[in-house]
DNA sequence: CGTCTGGTTGATACGACTCAAATTTGGTGG
DNA sequence: CCACCAAATTTGAGTCGTATCAACCAGACG
């Protein structure tokens, strides 16, 4: 007898939690209970090809979508053609909570490798917090770290290097990945190409191509093949001045852990 | 007889409201009651010199401040000196709300010039969303926006040239001014030194200096004595690809309302 | 096998930085 | 009211990091 690997009860009975949980439980560890309700949200699924849009500017948004595999990026473009990619969604990471409340998307979120998506209606939202106050406070730290990332890129455009800023990029996306299992030994899937590390960084390709290289001639990091090698973190943090504080992973609300 | 809320007329005899009832009906108007909740939020008053931190790296947070008056900035600094104004408060802007999730600031709030902020006790912006679901709704978008708007500063320093940056900010600080009613005929209070529109926009300030004299030279602006006048909005819009839609102003929550 | 996307290399150009000094402005006290 | 000082702005000369443009190469794919 097969069991299909995304049955919220299979998660949830044998052990391996979604990445939600997973990402969520880096601040304050939830119930059985609230696990099962965090996993069985996700059951209005849709897949998205790699390239495409998950929802482009303008759109009016309809759901709350919560990645649960695969990469994607949220965009903007600009008249006289320039792209920069102001983030990027592993899985684990909810889009945007609450977007509905606003009447267009001032961005647009396009696919990096084929994604896999729950869309979550406002009144799944709604019933869900309502009930649940200790998810709740979870989503709300969520959102919090969310926008400490994007002060954190915001700094990272306006104050370091090129080498830098691609250290500090590479390094987040290993530690946000390793918060969610999908990480291990300084090693884990990298499914961005030159191009895109280029439209997150400000740079042109051709010197992401350049630095990179630097990067591996330091012994820094190894890149190929959409495997990323960190070959040893704690210089990387050094050279990329990185100050894990602003990912607030640091199980900062355990003082709220469930009596699980 | 009613009266339309944006009569200036109305208002000079009605007398204004705070600048945060004005921000927040940019999105839905509010009843009276809720414009006094809101009023009446601000009374532990703290104020703030010019140039002092109203919170640093590292505190603890213990209050949502309101900014009534004078501006400040969220800054980040690097470990080689290097510091990042990652946004701008102007009047009736949330500096964080439900910061107090977290443990620790992962950076620091300073004041511009000198300032006044109510400081308001997370019980007090708990009954405050318990009992009115439309501020509570109201405050979500002033949340939205304010991401919105820091992911707009990320496209700023990561895609446009030095020029077409400060272009971009100098917009954007004139329609928020606008917004609170804190601007008029191209014109607004502008304390920012060339230095703190440098760690804003990751530029120097020789550069922001030489940039800004480019901007006058081409008739789009005058900047003196902290008052910018801008000479021509359309043609600033232009220059500066200034797409006004993640500003949100165009009242999205009007559906909701208040009595009207 | 041809095509396409992503990665790599080289030569050259330019926008923004650095450093250093001069000038103006605004505030303060005599 | 003026003299003084610190902070902010302005100017100049020289340099450097990153962009641009144009090929070329390798592997994946149909």
């Amino acid at each position: 007898m097969r069991v299909k690997r995304d049955d919220a009860a299979y998660r949830c009975y044998f052990g391996s939690d979604p990445a939600v949980v997973l990402k969520l439980e880096a601040f304050t560890s939830l119930s059985k209970d609230n696990r099962a309700a965090l996993s069985s949200i996700s059951r209005n699924i849709r897949y998205v090809d790699a390239r495409r849009d998950l929802i482009s500017e303008g759109d009016k948004p309809r759901f709350v979508h919560l990645v649960l595999d695969g990469w994607a990026c949220r965009y903007k473009t600009l008249p006289d053609g320039k792209r920069q990619i102001v983030s990027l969604f592993v899985p684990g990471d909810f889009c945007d909570l609450n977007v509905y409340i606003l009447r267009h998307m001032d961005h647009s979120i396009g696919a990096i490798t084929r994604l896999k998506v729950a869309m979550i209606t406002p009144d799944e939202m709604g019933s869900l917090t309502a009930e649940r106050p200790r998810v709740t406070q979870a989503l709300w730290w969520h959102e919090l770290v969310t926008v400490a990332i994007q002060r954190e890129w915001t700094l990272n455009l306006g104050q370091r290097s090129a080498y830098e800023r691609l250290a500090h990029l590479l390094t987040e996306l290993y530690l946000r990945l390793d918060a969610v299992r999908r990480a291990r030994d300084g090693r884990c899937d990298f499914p961005l190409t030159q191009n895109d590390l280029a439209d997150a960084t400000g740079l042109t390709s051709v010197h992401v191509n350049r630095t990179l290289q630097e990067l591996r001639r330091d012994a820094l990091i190894e890149l190929e093949r959409k495997q990323l090698h960190i070959r040893d973190l704690k210089r990387m943090m050094d050279v990329a001045m990185f100050n894990p504080n602003y990912l607030h992973l640091d199980h900062e609300g355990r003082h709220l852990n469930a009596n699980s």
